[in-house]
DNA sequence: CGGTAGATTTCGTGA
DNA sequence: TCACGAAGTCTACCG
């Protein structure tokens, strides 16, 4: 990885047009093409970047980062005044990230736990699938079939794309009376608000209480 | 700006559990208080990270970001090993990036322009609002009212939220017969097949153009 | 390669 | 502070 800082103008046209005035900023190069370059404030994101594949072109006062190609052609103009510094790391690319808490795992856990979202709920089957895409779970009880879609945040189009699949699901045979429900971590007041509207079920649940039920939680502690 | 080259294992846990086995890696401090954790590949993302307002606490061999408390604690450990290089840098952040082209631009240029979009087209209200949110813009011709999303890409969502609007501006007194169309640069295929079904009209535009009906473009450009 | 859905989305804005 | 919508979203996955 390559770290230079500099006093420098950038410019970048592409899917908008942008224009940095002159400033000291971090430029970072990473082995695999990518261009980022960083303020000291600003947080997470790069003031301006360039995703891999990249074609970079260098010359002393200036580093020019291109990308694709005729109208989606995107051109990083890096302008260099004055180099405060130009290092190189070597960094062996580590192993990957390993995360525990994501949308997938809570669909794990409700499909061992069905019975937490009503009593006597089964699970029919996981990745149900509609012409549209899949539904998370279908599941059913005495009542009939419950189609469940698994968010860890329950927004609006959560409640749209439940309200999609349900469209589909109910034009089968056998499952006209199939009714939604929208499970997340949290939820946005106006998806339960338009969920209501839609007749869809919304339910909050807690990911460690879940696999609680189950068996004592085995997963990724801070040390 | 502080950047550490380090060899270092991390842990988050907050709204996710993560572990990032050791390797060598870069760590970025801001002074506005933003960590990430980069490695040489992996593009625009950092491996791990915290934006500001962060709680920063260091010691020899590990330093601990947290952010929020009680539920909403998240917490960051960065294990070194072994530091290979820790450098800072004085960096007056520098001014803002200027944008031109996003959706608020494009919006303009249709308020300018709104006979662009349909011979006769005249604009009543820009940001006409409704119960959910401000449609972009109200217009009208001989035909009667036409209420119009502008979108930089056009995509499902952007129908669906159109229609969410649409219904709303029906029950309105007047403008029962209310029509919508979908404007963007780009259009998804299946953005103008839900649209079709919807009964909404799509409309690809070009900004350029657009601000062409008006006076020479006098907008950023690549030196 | 295009489309869809998820993300520790982040980030801005307006109420 | 909260909630919503845009973003050069980025990224993984699937066809």
């Amino acid at each position: 990885m390559r770290l230079i800082v500099a006093h420098c103008e950038v410019h970048y046209r592409g899917r908008v047009s942008s224009v940095l005035p002159p400033a000291v900023r971090l430029l970072m190069c990473k082995s695999d093409g990518s261009v980022m370059v960083h303020s000291d404030a600003g947080g997470y994101k790069p003031q301006n970047w360039m995703t891999p594949p990249t074609r970079i072109e260098e010359s002393a006062e200036r580093i020019v980062v291109e990308k694709g190609s005729g109208k989606a052609l995107e051109r990083l103009e890096i302008h260099i005044t004055e180099i405060l510094s130009d290092v190189t790391h070597a960094m062996d690319e580590g192993p990957r990230l390993e995360k525990d808490g994501v949308e997938r795992d809570l669909q794990e856990a409700l499909a061992d736990s069905p019975q937490a979202l009503a009593e006597g709920l089964r699970l029919v089957r996981r990745e149900y699938p509609t012409p549209i895409g899949p539904v998370d779970l279908m599941c059913a009880d005495a009542d009939g079939y419950l189609a469940v879609e698994v968010k860890r945040v329950g927004t609006i189009d959560a409640v749209e794309q439940l309200t999609r699949y349900l469209e589909y699901i109910r034009a089968e045979r056998g499952l006209e009376t199939c009714r939604g429900m929208l499970v997340a971590e949290s939820m946005k007041p106006q998806a339960r608000t338009l969920a209501v509207a839609r007749g869809i079920d919304t339910r909050t649940v807690d990911l460690a209480e879940l696999r609680g039920l189950r068996e004592p939680e085995l997963t990724l502690f801070m040390p």
